[in-house]
DNA sequence: CGCGTGATTGAAACCCTTCAAGTTTAGTGG
DNA sequence: CCACTAAACTTGAAGGGTTTCAATCACGCG
């Protein structure tokens, strides 16, 4: 069993749910063409963006991924997207098989513990206004690429204040 | 070269910082006994705080101790506390010597990981007081130990209205 | 005892949300 | 390619959650 086997291409259309509340996932996957984005309902229904994913992205539910338990984040197609999809069971075997597999995840788990610390400060420490300055700066392309009112859902704020705050920016 | 030479305990009080923000993250411990906490500091001067540690808890800025790049963060003792240090260097040499290590790296990172999304989508998705009686839920111990102060840093808000959802809980 | 730190309370102010309406933009089928 | 419709964006007013500030109270420790 080598890496070819295990990890296969699928095209998904904008709008389409890879993942849905409730699975259990036995998916992870790596964007090569488009755009995902990762989300939770609050208890009222509203959608909170966790992650984007564009090209060369990877994305999961990593809490249902590793431990096989229940997810509650639903992983959806922003736009039409081409797709590298690796199973539970091709992860487990290469972590058993390939020493560097390990090692190169782990890098990326760390990478990716900063980011989502990082995320973490902004939201106790900054202001609306800050944050979606600093996502600006960050992810450059995204502001082109991305409807405002996913951007809103992702710095934690509702559309209608984020326009507000983009025409004061404007202003300046 | 082996892991007892590397790893060294020592006692700190309460109040003293182990690592300040401006310096590189040289350190990462573990506390055998005691508690400790790292924060930020807002544009205002405000402490936010990122994590607690208390006994068997790993703690460390991990963005400048694997990047080697200048903290933003504060580690300080809020009780008098044993701990474990681990020096930057005996991390590389255990990661490129041992893979047992790696591997047990590894699920520890996915596991801080898991936590630091979770939180993200408490501060997302959650109002203060869901966040307190979350907080509540998930460290007890924690609640009977620490300052309200320290509490209503680390779910973001401030003591007053911590304060304020107290009383409110208590009525019911 | 008295001092300092932490907890509580209340009032005013602020940030952000909600709701409702109107305008613009973008996707779709004829 | 245009017309139609749905979706996205903007705007404003009212309200709620949370902060700020200031004052008071409780308490552990030197």
């Amino acid at each position: 069993m080598d890496f070819e086997t295990e990890v296969k291409s699928i095209k998904v259309k904008r709008g389409e749910v890879l993942q849905g509340a409730g699975d259990i996932s036995k998916k992870a996957f790596r964007v090569e063409s488009g755009c995902l984005k990762s989300y939770v309902l609050d208890s009222s229904g509203k959608e909170h963006i966790i992650q984007f994913a564009p090209e060369n992205w990877l994305i999961s539910d990593m809490a249902s991924f590793f431990n096989q338990e229940p997810s509650k984040i639903f992983i959806e197609a922003i736009e039409d997207s081409s797709l590298q999809v690796f199973s539970h069971d091709a992860y487990s075997d290469l972590e058993k098989l390939n020493d560097r597999f390990i090692l190169e995840m782990n890098h990326k788990l760390r990478n990716s513990l900063i980011a989502s610390n990082k995320r973490l400060i902004a939201l106790l420490c900054a202001t609306a206004e800050q944050r979606y300055i600093e996502f600006t700066q960050t992810y450059p392309m995204l502001v082109q690429r991305l409807p405002l009112k996913l951007i809103a859902s992702y710095i934690g704020i509702t559309p209608e204040y984020l326009s507000e705050i983009r025409r004061k920016l404007a202003g300046k």
